[in-house]
DNA sequence: TTACAGTGCATGCAAACGCATATAACTCGC
DNA sequence: GCGAGTTATATGCGTTTGCATGCACTGTAA
């Protein structure tokens, strides 16, 4: 936990946000990763926020026209969501930049076989039984 | 990242907590574990919170007689903040039953060289530079 | 000693959060 | 098809957060 608190706070003091919050990059970087759109739940499983405050993150998003809304014609409770022109913009480059400070913090500290090990045990612990 | 949140959601969302938050515990446990009164900028450096945040998160704490407050001698602008015998109890009590539940989730998926090497990696990063 | 830049914590205020719950849509048994 | 139960998202409301800033104290230097 100490560990991930004082990564974080690097990361956030950065000047590299603009205009956009941890939290909203984290979306509009999970958005990224996905080739077609999400649910909103799903989406959620990503970033440590309860349901309401997701849905009204993803509005804030959508007011600003960083990400489309879509109801899911194959379950119209459902909501599809994924990135804007401008969406795929923004996250591209705030996420080059945070991907290089992401680098230098890893890179300084641990060796390429830390890498590999946090990696894997990475995916087994996010990949645990649903 | 998302190691990090399906792992704190499932800690959340587990029935230990009582009437203490996952953030109010987590100062709650870094004060037993430090023999001496720890000023609220040493805190802050172990919670992902702002600096105001955790002054506040502190006085409810004190309120609720779990900590207590007392100007440092050698620096009056200090706070030391210690646990009271009331803070330590509830601390352990949950802490007990936390600890179970971490251990569940890490053992289920991770081997003990996992273990140890997450660990390491955790510790390395958590001493980085200041 | 007094002025002044720096540090540690507190407070005002708008924004964001979580909880409980409402709403809408789907599913299943009848 | 229709009501009961379930799932996906939205909304009301009180609480908590972060930012900007204030206040108290420290240390240094004229």
């Amino acid at each position: 936990m100490t560990a991930h608190a004082t990564l974080m706070k690097q990361f956030q003091a950065e000047d590299i946000w603009g205009d956009v919050s941890i939290k909203e990059y984290d979306v509009l970087y999970t958005l990224s990763k996905c080739p077609v759109p999400v649910r909103l739940g799903d989406l959620n499983k990503n970033v440590l926020l309860s349901q309401p405050a997701m849905s009204r993150l993803v509005d804030r998003l959508a007011d600003r026209g960083l990400i489309a809304r879509e109801t899911d014609p194959a379950d119209r409770r459902g909501l599809l969501l994924s990135l804007t022109a401008e969406g795929r913009a923004v996250q591209r480059q705030i996420g080059a930049r945070h991907a290089r400070s992401v680098a230098r913090a890893m890179t300084a500290e641990l060796s390429p076989a830390d890498l590999r090990c946090l990696e894997e045990i990475c995916r087994k612990l996010a990949d645990r039984k649903g």
